[in-house]
DNA sequence: ACCTGAACACCGTTCAAGT
DNA sequence: ACCTGAACACCGTTCAAGT
C-alpha cells in the first residue's frame, strides 16, 4: 500500500508540480480518505522525504562500477545523479525549498563524489560544488521541457557533453 | 502603493518561502483586504512576474561596462546574475516551477550572454548553458544558508572562484 | 493497526456592492 | 479607479470515534 501511495504521489508531482500534489488529490486518486494517508507516509513532509529517498536512492547502487579510474567513476556518478534529478525536476524543486534540504541520500552522494575528486584534483570541494550545482541547474531546466520528449532527450545529451567539458577542465589542472 | 506591495511581498517570500507568501498574509501585513491587492499587482502569478522583473531587471543595467574584453563582460554579467539569484533564491525557485519560466527578463540576459560567448568560443550555446545552469544551481544552494550571513558570504566568494575556473576552461579551448 | 467523518484554521479568487 | 464583505471551492492536519 505504501508503494502504491508513493507511485501515485510522484505521478501527481510530475504532472502538476507542487500544487498538483495535495494530500486530498492524492487520497482521491487512490479512492481513499485524506486521513488514511497519514498511516502510510505520515504528513506531507514525510511523503516528500520518502519520495526523495526512492528517487535519489538508486544513484548509489553498485557504485564501484566497472572501471577503477576515478574520473570514469565521477562521470558515472554524476550522470546517474543528473538523470534522477531531471527525471523528477519538480521533486528536486520541492526538496530544495525545505530548509534542511538534501539532508539524507544526497549527502551520501556528494560525500562519495568528494572522495573521488580527492584522488584527481587539489581542490575537491570547489569542483564538487561546481559539478553538483551544475547538475542541479541543468536538471531543473528540464521543467521547461516537460512533455516535450524530443527536447528532453536533447537536454540529456547536452548534459553529457557539458560534463565532458567540465571534467576536461578539471583534468587539465595539475594535481 | 504598487512598490510597497512588492516590497512586502519579497520580504515574505525571502523569510517564509512560497508558503510564506500568501495573498492573505501579504494583505494583512499591509493592513489591507486581500482583494485590494488585485488592483495593484493582479493575481498571484502577476505578483511573481512583477517581482521577477524587479529582481532580475537590475542585471542588465549599464552592461557595456568598463572593459571591451568579452571575457570580462561575461564575468561581470554572470556575477550580477548570480548575485540576483542568490539574493532571492526562493523567488528563483518559484519562477522555476512556472511552465514558461524565465520568459521575460532572463531571456534578455541569456541572449546577451550568448552574443558575448559567440566572440570567445566555437560552442556558445553549450557554454551558455553550462554557465547559466551552474549559476542557477549555485544560487539556489543559498537557500540552505539562509540567515547564516557568514556562510552566505563564503558561498558568494566560492562562486567567484568557480566562475574563474570555468572561464579558464573555456578560454583554453581554441576558437 | 488501520480507516473514517467532522471540524479547524487556513488558501486563491470571483462577484456584487460600495465610494 | 479603488476598496470592501461575503462567498465558493479548495488546502493540511487534528481529533474522537469506529473496526
Amino acid at each position: 500500500m505504501r508503494e502504491a501511495v508513493l507511485d501515485a504521489a510522484i505521478r501527481l508531482l510530475d504532472e502538476g508540480g507542487a500544487n498538483g500534489l495535495t494530500m486530498r488529490a492524492l487520497a482521491s486518486s487512490l479512492n481513499v480518505t485524506p486521513m488514511s494517508l497519514y498511516h502510510h507516509v505520515g504528513d506531507r513532509a514525510g511523503l516528500l522525504r520518502a519520495l526523495a529517498e526512492r528517487v535519489y536512492g538508486e544513484v548509489l547502487l553498485d557504485a564501484s562500477a566497472a572501471s577503477p579510474d576515478p574520473l570514469v567513476q565521477i562521470k558515472t556518478l554524476l550522470l546517474r545523479y543528473h538523470a534522477a534529478v531531471s527525471r523528477h525536476p519538480q521533486l528536486t524543486l520541492e526538496i530544495f525549498s525545505e530548509a534542511d534540504a538534501f539532508a539524507g541520500v544526497v549527502k551520501l552522494i556528494t560525500d562519495r563524489l568528494t572522495m573521488l575528486l580527492d584522488r584527481v584534483t587539489a581542490e575537491p570541494i570547489l569542483w564538487r560544488d561546481i559539478l553538483v550545482d551544475h547538475a542541479h541547474g541543468s536538471g531543473l531546466a528540464l521543467i521547461s521541457a516537460w512533455g516535450n520528449q524530443e527536447r528532453a532527450v536533447l537536454l540529456q545529451e547536452q548534459y553529457q557533453l557539458a560534463l565532458e567539458r567540465l571534467l576536461a577542465g578539471l583534468a587539465a589542472e595539475e594535481k
